[in-house]
DNA sequence: CCTTATTATCTTGACGTCAAGATAATGAAT
DNA sequence: ATTCATTATCTTGACGTCAAGATAATAAGG
């Protein structure tokens, strides 16, 4: 029946709240806990990796939304905003950084003076090339426990709540 | 067959990747990208209901560690550290806060002097139950279109994933 | 007793993030 | 043409977090 066999860390915070709080109903804490413990835990083993690629996976993800949007490798702070789920304050920040280290570079778009095209450098692109397949070898390596049937399954079920929210 | 409709932002990340890079495996990429994107809508969710009770996502943190344990509600930083996935630094600030915010006093432990014993006030208290009552409800609300039968599969499969960490 | 290692907590400095607002260019309507 | 709203990006100030190291008390061994 079982193929559980031992508590774990959510386990032990849901069993205090079941005798403080009895009156509560905890199962979705206990998935969303879950959802949160493992969601920190695969950030910083994804970062770890990205680390000794010298990339923060803040500047991966900036790097990687240029690459994957194929040449020219030029997109505008605005349409790499719609991509990454951060701020506009922040990504002024990520391209900062970035064009500090060579990554990329500002150009100015002369049809529209206010905007610019963030442009992957010849660094930027041979960096995030590397980095890329680091990335997913360690995307892989992390995800090996599951079997193909649990990571159908899971992805399935994410796909199904993350609509909830897009 | 398909039960899903329609392509979901990540599903267009993983198109681009597939088009540019068609030699890389992308699959886990499609999983974590999901729990990473969830997560983050959850935690702004989460974050959201806290900061009408007065409470940031951190603070609240430390309070319902304090309050799950049980009366009287004390427990050294280094407890704490143990059930919350943080550093100590980041745990020093955090008692600082709720202590100049009146929720817990810091009491010192005559039988170590090393260490301190964090205790929830009577407003502590007051709040945190009042907030929890919030925050369960807020859960059932952001999972409440998962049938129980996804829940519990969904549940399953967060735990072995989460075991590989733990 | 000393000395040394260990434990517990706090401090410091650097980052990444955000909300709110500033700046500047463009577009729309009269 | 002029005004006003909109769009695109950047700036500012405040937070929360972490790694590394500082401080201080206790424990363990000779």
């Amino acid at each position: 029946m079982s193929e559980d066999r031992k508590l774990d860390h959510v386990d032990k915070i849901l069993a205090q709240w079941r005798r403080e709080r009895p009156d509560l109903d905890v199962e979705p804490m206990g998935i969303l806990g879950r959802l949160k413990r493992l969601s920190t835990h695969l950030g910083r083993e994804v970062e770890a990796v990205l680390m000794q690629q010298g990339l923060s996976s803040s500047a991966f993800d900036v790097l990687a939304t240029l690459r994957r949007a194929g040449s020219p490798h030029r997109l505008s702070p605005g349409e790499l905003l719609e991509m990454t789920m951060v701020s506009s304050g922040t990504m002024t920040n990520r391209i900062d950084q970035l064009e500090k280290a060579g990554y990329v570079e500002r150009i100015l778009n002369p049809e529209d003076r206010r905007s610019v095209l963030i442009a992957l450098t010849e660094k930027g692109l041979a960096t995030v090339e590397t980095a890329v397949d680091a990335h997913v070898a360690n995307q892989h390596r992390l995800s090996q426990n599951l079997s193909a049937a649990d990571k159908a399954e899971l992805d399935r079920l994410l796909r199904k709540f993350l609509a909830d929210f897009e």
